[in-house]
RNA sequence: CGCGGGGUGGAGCAGCGGUAGCUCGUCGGGCUCAUAACCCGAAGGCCGUCGGUUCGAAUCCGGCCCCCGCAA
C-alpha cells in the first residue's frame, strides 16, 4: 500500500520499519522538527528521523502539520493511508480525510483506556496489570476514533515502562501489519471505542516526586512507571535522589526485622544487602538503585553508606 | 556560548600544599548447629589526562577527555 508515516519517537520506529520490511511503499515520513537537546542545547533529530534516513526514505519536519503548505504536500504524496504513531501533533480534519484508507493510529494502550500522551507510563503508575497496542480509524478526537485491532500485554510487578515500550513498539508494529492486511482485504470492521475511558496526560515534574505517605505498591509503581525516562526522585539531606528501582517488602512483620519499629513515611529503618527499607505511609519498601544529583546511578546501599548516613535519615524533607 | 555537580584502591565517599583515609566488598584465619551476623589479619591506588607554579601537589593555575543533575 501507498503510504505516508508519522511518528516521532522509539516506539515508533519498529513500525516504519515493519512497514519498509513488509513491502509497503513509504511515500513520506513526518516527524517533529529536530529539537534542542540535552545539555548544551544542541539540536537532536527524532528517533524516527534517524530510521527514516538510513532507509532512504523522504523526511518531512513541519513545524505545525495543521498549514495549507503541509496539507498541499500530503496531497502531492497521495498516499492510500497515512500511518500514525506517537507523532506528537494532531492532525486536522482535512488531513485525515485525505487518503481514502483513512488515518491509522497505533495507540500503545488497551483504548479506550490511556488515551493520550505517555498511556505506558500511566498504565504502569496505576497499578494495571495488563495493558497492550490498538490499532484505530483516527478520528478529530484524542485516541477516540473506531479500534480496529487490540493485543494484550500483561505487566508483571516488576515490569518497567521501559521494558514495555520497547515490547508494545515490537507488538504495534505486528498489529499495524496485520491491521493493513485485514483492512486490505476488507474483512475489519471498525469498532467504535466503549467501555471505561481515562487519560494519560503529559507527565509533569510533580508526577515524578514520590510522596512517602502513599503506599508502597503505589510508590512501587511509581518507581517504575517512571524507569527509564523521565525517573521518580526525592530528597536526601537536601539534595535531589532519583530513584530508579524498588522492590515491596513483604508486608508481615514477622517476616522484617523491623516490622516492628516502622518509623515515619520516607524513614530509613534498615540496611540490607540489596539496598535500602524505607517506610512508607502503609507498607515498607526496598529501594535498590538510586541516582544523586550529578552522579550516575548506583546500588543504593553503596550510595547510603558512602554518605556515612545512619538509619533514621528520613528521605524527602 | 542555557545553569550546575563530578572524575581518589572492585563499589560508594572523605581529604583540598608536606609521607593517601573511611564504609562496603574481596582474600586468609577465628567464633558458631549455622550465617549475608560477629572477631582477627591481609591484599589492592602512578589520586581522569597533558602541561604550569612550588623545595614539595590528589590538593593551586591552564588546556583536553569522560560522566551526570536541572532546564529544554
Amino acid at each position: 500500500m501507498r503510504l505516508v508515516f508519522m511518528g516521532t519517537p522509539e516506539f515508533a520506529v519498529p513500525s516504519l520499519q515493519a512497514l519498509v520490511a513488509q513491502g509497503h511503499e513509504i511515500g513520506g515520513v513526518f516527524t517533529q522538527p529536530d529539537r534542542p537537546a540535552g545539555r548544551g542545547k544542541k539540536l537532536k533529530p527524532s528517533a524516527v528521523k534517524v530510521a527514516a534516513q538510513e532507509l532512504g526514505l523522504l523526511v518531512f519536519q513541519p513545524e505545525r502539520i495543521k498549514t495549507p503548505e503541509v496539507l498541499a504536500q500530503l496531497r502531492e504524496l497521495a498516499p492510500e493511508g497515512i500511518i500514525v504513531v506517537a507523532y506528537g501533533q494532531i492532525l486536522s480534519a482535512d488531513i485525515l480525510k485525505l487518503p481514502p484508507q483513512g488515518c491509522i493510529n497505533v495507540h500503545a494502550s488497551l483504548l479506550p483506556k490511556y488515551r493520550g500522551a505517555a498511556p505506558i507510563h500511566w498504565a504502569v503508575m496505576k497499578g494495571e496489570t495488563q495493558t497492550g497496542v490498538t490499532t484505530m480509524l483516527m478520528d478529530e478526537g484524542l485516541d477516540t476514533g473506531d479500534m480496529l485491532l487490540k493485543a494484550v500485554y500483561p505487566i508483571s510487578e516488576e515490569a518497567t515502562t521501559g521494558e514495555l515500550d520497547e515490547v508494545l513498539a515490537q507488538q504495534g508494529a505486528e498489529l499495524l501489519l496485520k491491521t493493513l492486511d485485514q483492512l486490505a482485504q476488507g474483512t475489519l470492521v471498525p469498532k467504535p471505542q466503549t467501555g471505561e475511558t481515562s487519560y494519560a496526560s503529559l507527565l509533569k515534574r510533580e508526577h515524578e516526586k514520590i510522596d512517602w505517605t502513599r503506599s508502597a505498591q503505589d510508590i512501587h509503581n511509581q518507581i517504575r512507571g517512571l524507569n527509564p525516562y523521565p525517573g521518580s526522585y526525592t530528597t536526601f539531606l537536601q539534595e535531589n535522589l532519583k530513584i530508579w528501582r524498588s522492590r515491596l517488602q513483604p508486608s508481615d512483620p514477622s517476616q522484617t526485622k523491623t516490622g516492628e519499629r516502622g518509623g515515619v513515611p520516607g524513614e530509613v529503618v534498615e540496611v540490607v544487602n540489596e539496598g535500602i527499607i524505607l517506610q512508607t505511609g502503609s507498607g515498607q519498601i526496598l529501594v535498590q538503585i538510586v541516582q544523586p544529583a550529578g552522579k550516575r546511578a548506583m546500588p543504593a546501599r553503596d550510595f547510603f553508606l558512602g554518605r556515612r548516613a545512619q538509619v533514621g535519615e528520613v528521605l524527602g524533607q
